[in-house]
Formats: structure tokens, C-alpha cells, sequence
DNA sequence: CCTCTTGCCGAAACCGGTTTCGGTGCGGAA
DNA sequence: TTCCGCACCGAAACCGGTTTCGGCAAGAGG
């Protein structure tokens, strides 16, 4: 006769605690608890016995009831800022991914919380500490000065940084070299006949903004070209801040051909005011965006940019920090990567040289002028 | 003269405990942790005092000592699935803000999982039950018959949904009512003009599918149209399917001038399935589509659709599940909200009756196979 | 042969809460 | 006056681990 399940009431098993461990073994918890964790006054054999067993049993210590405890809950904490900048946005949940899987291939857990401004962030940062819910944190988007480092340091809390920062003192992190893709955008661009080109930086205050500004900078010394802040605009991340920027560096007297951005959302913002002006991009006026937002796919044509792989940020991201925890030395905690270039159609050969570019802008502004006369 | 703040040595205040507010009042812990829980053998005035000299300490429970005992670690779970389909993407971020914010309004926490395959997903859930990390779920992308809210009814987990299933018995929800954005988006078309509105359908399964498909059937009977299963598709919830599906319709005897698209991403694929064929969207074909991906915005034209509000869903679920989680009666806790409709360029007067599309499309065709003849 | 290490483990306290159980003081009824 | 019941709170066990302290036995050294 077979046993029906009862509905309601199904029990599952009862997870093995310690002392379900020690008593199979004939030990006390305590040792059970010092073999498990390393400690050198147990021998190797009981250490084996207890391993075997606590396997047999499917045995894991209760994270909450050993927090108690020693204070850590073997979590990783990251908190979001959701302002009004949409940057990373759509890579949200392939950077989550790496970080919660890595964290749980070490039984670790991942604590998410989000912030609006940076006085909500380090409150918020600050609730999960004195709470203990995070051992650590993962603190993406660095800035060059950043409060959350400040912060974290004074606390000794452990943190890994998405990103650099001023003073790495201390500072475990990883990071995409922006500055090489910006160098390699220069070079691919000089190598398409682009004699003018122009740039426009990120976010004021951010790390990245300064180290692609920075290679920007040396690329364009590298194929030999004089840096004409005439055509070098700065803290753009929208749209519209890219549409204002862009009117500016092809107002110059020599405006550029070709236009590298620090962001994709800049670059869209460049493409869409080119456009409004009747000039054709990835022709008359080519563009280069970094970051690999979606958005730049459906764009027309095409937006070249830099692809971040963010699971794989996430990945190892999770496993400095947890080593981090674990109490490796910061210095030995530092790793970079590439981004990856989509060569697309919006950075293509010259079709314009950069003075009918000129006479055309003057011509599409003009215009625009006289419809609306003294403004 | 100042005194330095010593460097590398900040201690920061301990937190208040129990036995602190205890000892303060000359009441035991056991009292003072009745009076805080609402217990009934505790005297007005008493729990007054308590609540009173807690606040004045800072006292808060450390949810992990209180986890110990009670089981519950007043924290909120949820597993992103984030295989190859890539619908929803974009809105995580939104999303886990409005989860985060209002589990934080109420001194919860949010603990993020992922997994790739559903498997991968009861299993990983199956763990922070185990391992107590999680109270409760809130279930994303529901399916009609969906493996999840079999397994948590099961375990007696509590859980909310994020969409809505087939049987809703002891499911709290908070649901967009995709049904009613069809029938509004078939109004839209017959309003326009459209006579012959198709529709594609999204991924098999899920529940959002159902009702959309649902909707559109409602829609079509509702303006007095045919419901002509030539014109409608199904399963298609990324680009290619979207192009696939496409060829379809408009490969029918009396092909759609209007295509309405359960998943944005299916209805870029019909854009740029239509575009390749010489059709101009938003004039010879229009597109509706449903979510609001920001890729829409960048395609031209610009994608018609519905916007969902991701905040306020994950305000509104985990609300939800923090009062399903306190023992609130499931059938109390459901909510519905519209989509927000986007008039953008897609969708617009049909420029072509169905005929000449028929015979647009022949041709267009035709002239490819006779590039390649024999296939 | 006796002491002194050293290796190894048990006993018990502890972490910060919750919950059970029992006891006290008081008012009202007998 | 005595007994009973109720309102209210204290004492202690408990949750599942970790850590301190000390003790025992075996081996080394004198």
C-alpha cells in the first residue's frame, strides 16, 4: 500500500546542527567546531573523521548563529546608487550575476541594498555594517575622491573597488583599462585618415573619467597630434549633455572629424545632435562611445563602442573580496582588464575634411538662425 | 589642545543590546524582549518605558541573534534567472530599488541570488531557505504552471509574485495588467485605421503570455475585427524570433498593416525584419510592442509600447511580502497596476491597404529568390 | 624515576537574543 | 480571614554555534 504525501504537512528534514556531528563521532562540539575551522590543536586523523562525517551528514554551520559570534555573516554587501544618471543601469543584473555566483560557490551570500545620493549611500552602508549584514563591500563607480573608501577605511571594514582610485592605499580592486581603449580608439581612428579629433569626458569626480581622459591624451601624443582643448569637452554622461557638448567642439574653428566619448550616452547624445545638423555619422562625422550600452546596437548607424563584460567584473570581484575578508594583503588583491572594441558603423573613413565640416555646421546653424531671428 | 583622532585606531561606539536597555530600566532581558514584541503579559506603561529608553539607546535587535531562534533573519529573497533571454534586463536595477527601499523602510534586507537554469534556480533557492537566508521569495516571470510556487507551497515558504499564475490559490500578487495595454494597443491600431492587426506572441509558458495574448484576442473581438490565426505568432520573445515571426505574418494571403508584439524585443525583430524588406515602420507597417526596453527609444523610428514602472512593483512586492511574511492572508495581498502607453513613431495611420502590402512583400521577396534561385 | 613539555580534547562560558515556566502581589469572592 | 485568579515580571533554559581554559596522557629530558 503506498504512503500518500500529507498534504499540508510535509516535513522536510531537519538540518544536521554540530552537535548532531559530535555525537556521531563521540566528540563535543567544540572540537568538532575547532576542526572544521583549522585550528592546529586537533589532529590530522579527528580532523578527518570530523570532515567525512560533517559530509556524510550534509552538515553546514547556520551563518546566522556563527555572526553571533564572530561578527561575520559571510556576506557581501554592495549598495546601488539609483540617482538620475542612468550610466551601467542595463548592466546591473549581468554584474550581479558574477558577483552572487562567485559568492556562492564559496557559500557566501550577497546582500544588495540601493542609495539616491551619496549621503543615503553612506547611511546605508553604515545601517549594513552596524547591522552586520555585510562583511564587506563592493564598491562600484569609484570616484577620485570617494567618501565610501574614507568611510570603510576609518571602520576597517574590508572593501574592493569596481574601479580605482586617487590613493589606493589599502585599496584591493578591479578594473578595466579605460585608458587603453581610449589610446586604441585614437590609434584606430588615425589609422581611418582622422587627423581632428575631438573628446568628451565622463562624469566629473570619477575615476574612469579620469583615466580615459588620460589615455585619450596619450593616444593622441602617440600618433603624433597636438591636444587642442578647443575640441575637448568634459562631464558629459546623458544624452543631452552629449548634444550640448558636441555643439561646442563643432563650433571650434577647426572642428574635429571624429569624436571619442567617454560614454555611450554621451556618444548617442553627439550622434543624435550630428543628425539634427544633416551630418551623417560614420561619414561626415564619426563617433566612438565606451561602456557597450544596448541602446548603441539600435542606434543608426550603429554606435562603435567598448564592450564591458560585467559578469565576469562581478566574478572576480566577489572572490578579491572575499579574500579581502579572509585577510589577504590588500596590495596582493589587484587585478585589470580589457574592454572589448565593437567596431560598428558609426567610426568610419573621413568623408569631409575638417574645414567643409566647418563651412556645413556654419551653414546648418545659420540656418537655424535666421527661422528664429535674435533668438 | 585638540586631541587627534587616533588614526588607524577608531572604535566605534558598540551597539546597544538587550541587556543594556535591561539593565538601564532594572527589568530582565526577557522583559524587555516581551515588551518589544508585543507581547500581552507586559503592562502599558512598562512597554512604554522600554520602547522609550530602546530608542533613546539605539537598541535594534540584531536580526541574526534573533534568527538563532526564531528562524526568520527579516530578510527578503530573490533569484534573477539571467540565462540566454535577455527580456528584462534593463530594469533589474529599478526593480531591486523599489524591493530594497521600501525592505529597508521596514528594517528588512534583501538578499540577491541568480541562476541560469530553473533547475539551477529551485536548488539555489532550496539553499537560502536551507541556510535560513532568505524568509521569503518574491517570484519574478511566472509561468502558468510555474516549479517555484509548487516548491514553496510545498516547503510552506512564504512567497509573492511578480505576475500571476494559473492558480492563484494562496498566491499574493502584484500583477501589470498586460491585458488591458493589448486591448488598448488593438483600440490604438483600429483607431488609426488598422484593419488587419496581427499579433506575436512572447515566450512559451509564462503567464504575462497568456494574458497579453489574451488581451489582444479581447481587443480584436471588442472593434468588431476577425480573429484570423494567419495573422498571429507566438513564442517570440527575442529579435530573431521577432524577424522570424514577421516573415510569417506578412507572408499571409492578407497580411497585417499592423503588428502588435507581446515583448519589445520581438517587435525590434519585426522592425528590422520589415525595414530589410523596403517597408517603412510607422507608415507602410505598425509596430507596438510591450515593455519598454530603452533600445525602443534608439530604434528608427522610435518604438511604440507600454512602460512598466520596475520601482514601484518592487515597492509594492516587497511590501507584500513582508505582510505575507508576518502571517497576512494571501488572498488580501494582490495588486494590479497598468503599463504606461509610449505613442512613439512606430505606430501610426497604415499608408498601404493589405493588398498592397501583400504585393510589396511579394515582390520583395521575389526579387530575393530570384537571386537565388531553386531555394 | 620524576618532572616538564607537548599534543589533543572536554567542560563550560559566551554571543545576543527568544521563550517557557513559575512566582509574587493584589483585588475580589467566599 | 482565607482562598483563588489574574496581571505582571524574573529566572533559567534554549537556539547553534565559537572560544577560553584547563586537564590528561604520552613522550622527552634530567
Amino acid at each position: 500500500m503506498l504512503v500518500r504525501d500529507s498534504e499540508p504537512e510535509e516535513r522536510r528534514a531537519p538540518r544536521a546542527r554540530i552537535s548532531d556531528v559530535a555525537q556521531a563521532l563521540g566528540l563535543t562540539k567544540a572540537t568538532v567546531s575547532r576542526a572544521l575551522n583549522g585550528y592546529t590543536d586537533i589532529s590530522e586523523s579527528t580532523r578527518a573523521r570530523v570532515r567525512h562525517k560533517a559530509a556524510e551528514l550534509g552538515y553546514t554551520p547556520l551563518s546566522h548563529a556563527q555572526a553571533i559570534r564572530t561578527g561575520r555573516a559571510r556576506s557581501l554587501g554592495i549598495v546601488l546608487q539609483v540617482g538620475d544618471q542612468d550610466g551601467q543601469r542595463p548592466f546591473v543584473a549581468d554584474f550581479l550575476a558574477g558577483l552572487s555566483s562567485a559568492a556562492s560557490a564559496e557559500n557566501w551570500t550577497l546582500t544588495v541594498a540601493t542609495a539616491t545620493t551619496e549621503e543615503d549611500m553612506l547611511a546605508t552602508m553604515g545601517r549594513l555594517i552596524d547591522e552586520r549584514k555585510a562583511d564587506g563591500f563592493v564598491l562600484p563607480r569609484t570616484k577620485v575622491a570617494d567618501e565610501r573608501i574614507r568611510m570603510l577605511r576609518r571602520l576597517s571594514i574590508p572593501f574592493v573597488l569596481f574601479g580605482r582610485t586617487a590613493d589606493p592605499e589599502s585599496c584591493a580592486y578591479f578594473d578595466i583599462l579605460g585608458e587603453d581603449a581610449m589610446v586604441l580608439a585614437v590609434r584606430h581612428l588615425h589609422g581611418l585618415g582622422h587627423r581632428r579629433i575631438g573628446y568628451i569626458g565622463g562624469g566629473d569626480g570619477f575615476y574612469y573619467s579620469a583615466v580615459r581622459s588620460a589615455g585619450y591624451r596619450t593616444g593622441i601624443e602617440a600618433v603624433g597630434l597636438p591636444f587642442d582643448p578647443a575640441i575637448v569637452g568634459g562631464g558629459a554622461y546623458t544624452v543631452d549633455a552629449g548634444m550640448r557638448e558636441a555643439d561646442r567642439l563643432l563650433a571650434a574653428d577647426e572642428p574635429p572629424t571624429a569624436i571619442l566619448c567617454a560614454t555611450d550616452m554621451c556618444a548617442l547624445g553627439v550622434c543624435r545632435r550630428a543628425m539634427a545638423l544633416g551630418l551623417r555619422v560614420g561619414g561626415d562625422l564619426s563617433v566612438i562611445g565606451y561602456d557597450g550600452v544596448p541602446e548603441g546596437a539600435w542606434s543608426t548607424p550603429p554606435l562603435a563602442t567598448f564592450e564591458v563584460d560585467s559578469r565576469v567584473a562581478g566574478l572576480h570581484l566577489a572572490n578579491l573580496l572575499i579574500r579581502r575578508i579572509r585577510g589577504e594583503n590588500p596590495a596582493d588583491l589587484r587585478e585589470t582588464a580589457h574592454a572589448r572594441f565593437l567596431d560598428r558603423g558609426s567610426a568610419a573613413r573621413p568623408m569631409m575634411s575638417s574645414a567643409e565640416l566647418r563651412e556645413h555646421v556654419a551653414r546648418a546653424t545659420g540656418r537655424r538662425s535666421e527661422r528664429r531671428p535674435d533668438r
